[in-house]
Parts: C-alpha cells; structure tokens; sequence
DNA sequence: TATTGTTATACTCTATAACTATA
DNA sequence: TATAGTTATAGAGTATAACAATA
C-alpha cells in the first residue's frame, strides 16, 4: 500500500502528464543504467557514442551531437575520454576532410558487448502484447523533430 | 527523405533501444514545454512544482522532491522563486512542525492554469488507438521504484 | 560564405555535507 | 537518534562564442 503521502502527488494532475512520465521514467532509466555500466568505466553518453562508434558506417561527431541531442563541443570530450582509452578512434571522412568519423577499436567493440549485456533492457518490464505499440509511440515521439 | 547522414544512425542498435528513446523524447518533450513556459517566466521545473502546489492537499517540500525525483535542496530554490514572485506559500503543516506544505496562491493558480493552457499535450501528437496503451506503460515505468 | 571540429568560458543542474528545529 | 528544511559548495552537464581548417 501507499502511503498518504505518496497518494497525494499520484492523484495530482501531474502523474498523469506525459511530459512529466517521460521525463520521470528516463530519469529512472538512465540511473539504471548507469549503475550498470558504473563498473565498466561508462555512463550512458559514453555508452551511446561507443554504440554508434560500433555501426558498420561510422558516425561523423557532427551525425554523433545531432542524433544524442548534444552540443558538437560536448561530443569531443566524449570523444577524447573514449579515444584515450583505446575504446575508439577518429579518422578524416574520405568524403569531407573537415570531418572526423567515429569508429571503435577492437577493444572497443568488445567493451560494446559487455556493456550491452549489462544493461536491463526497459522492455523486458512491460506485458508482452505492450511492447509493440509502446515500442512504435517512442520511437514517433523520439524523432518527431 | 532522410539524408544519408541521419540514415546511418537511426538504423544503429541505439535507435530502437527504450531506455535512449526515452531520453530523446523527454528532452524533445521538455525543450518544447520551456518554449512554451518561457513568456510566462517558468520553466518545467517551476512548473512542476506549481502543478503540485495547486492540488487540494499540498504537499509537502519533501514530498515534492520525490515526486519530482530531485535533491531537497533543489526544492528550496524552486519554492523560493515561486514564493518570491507570490505564485505559492509555504505554511507548517500541523501534523509535523519541521514540514512546510507548499500551496499555490490566487495568483499562483491563475499563473498555473495560463501555464497548462501554453503547452500542448505529447499525447495530442499520437494516433487515438495507441492512447490509452501508451500512457498506462508510461505510468508503469514512471513510478516502477 | 558556410560548416566541422576544437577550445575556452559561463551557466544551469545535480549531488554532498553540515547545520537547526523538530520528532 | 532520525527526519524536514536550509545553506554552502563542489561537481557534472549544458550552452555560447570564437577560432583554424576545409568546403
């Protein structure tokens, strides 16, 4: 049971904006995760650059600060903390020499997988006739602009 | 059409992964909401608390904090400013003298219904169908500790 | 001229510890 | 002893402007 206390904020209007909940359960989220990835050196943005850092077409910083919603000046330190740890490693994009593309190192790829195996998926907490749709309205919401 | 940039991540593992979308999300939520609050002097935050101090019951600073998953000490800035611009009052609660309740004022109603007024609902942006399964997961991994 | 990465800097937000008054 | 609020402070995260290299 709750306490009176607690009931008091769930029965406010609040609790029931979806602002608030996204903003509520990404908080919870990422302190999860955190905490996971607390033993193998990451936090959840290094964590993110390492897992774009993985794909097989390696992100620019630029692709990097747009698609985590980070300012290109925070990316480079991400960037130099992962690159002085071996994890990853900048080279000149062929296409665009003004530009740096992230790729991770032998290294880097296996700290990837550990961290990956790490971390609690947020999906294996929902009923499973859920997950497709909650999956589907995120996604929509995460890149409506 | 996306451009071959967006096209690299947004195919990568961390672009359907929960925990990133829900960040992404909630910042693109909140980003929205403090354009929407800024003529109005308030930002999510303040916002926030004023939503709780506008209930019936008022809670509690302590209360505020948990529900809003910040530091006690953060509380005390953001009722500080709302008390010094007369939007809410703090007042002893008289069943434990070391508690202040926070209560909006007349004007601090009036402050919070023009506020709720300015910014437009996430779930107005989603199909009616995915609703109600949206918000009750939302609500789920919000408050699952 | 505009853009990428970089540096420097300031600002906001968050976390911690210590204090007071009450319980 | 423990808890609510407060204060001070430090740390992390974020935003802005300016610069060199390249487009």
């Amino acid at each position: 049971m709750s306490t009176a206390e607690t009931e008091v904020t769930r029965g406010s209007a609040l609790a029931h904006n979806a602002s608030f909940l996204l903003t509520r359960a990404s908080v919870i989220a990422a302190q999860r995760d955190n905490r996971a990835l607390e033993p193998l050196g990451l936090k959840v943005r290094s964590y993110s650059v390492l897992s774009l850092a993985v794909e097989d077409v390696p992100p620019t910083q630029r692709e990097i600060a747009e698609f985590l919603r980070l300012d290109p000046s925070q990316v480079v330190a991400l960037v130099d903390e992962l690159e002085e740890r071996g994890l990853v490693a900048r080279a000149a994009d062929p296409r665009d020499r003004r530009a740096k593309v992230v790729a991770a190192t032998g290294p880097g790829l296996a700290a990837y997988e550990k961290a990956r195996a790490s971390v609690v998926d947020v999906m294996t907490h929902l009923a499973p006739d859920d997950v497709a749709t909650f999956q589907r309205v995120l996604e929509q919401l995460a890149f409506e602009e």
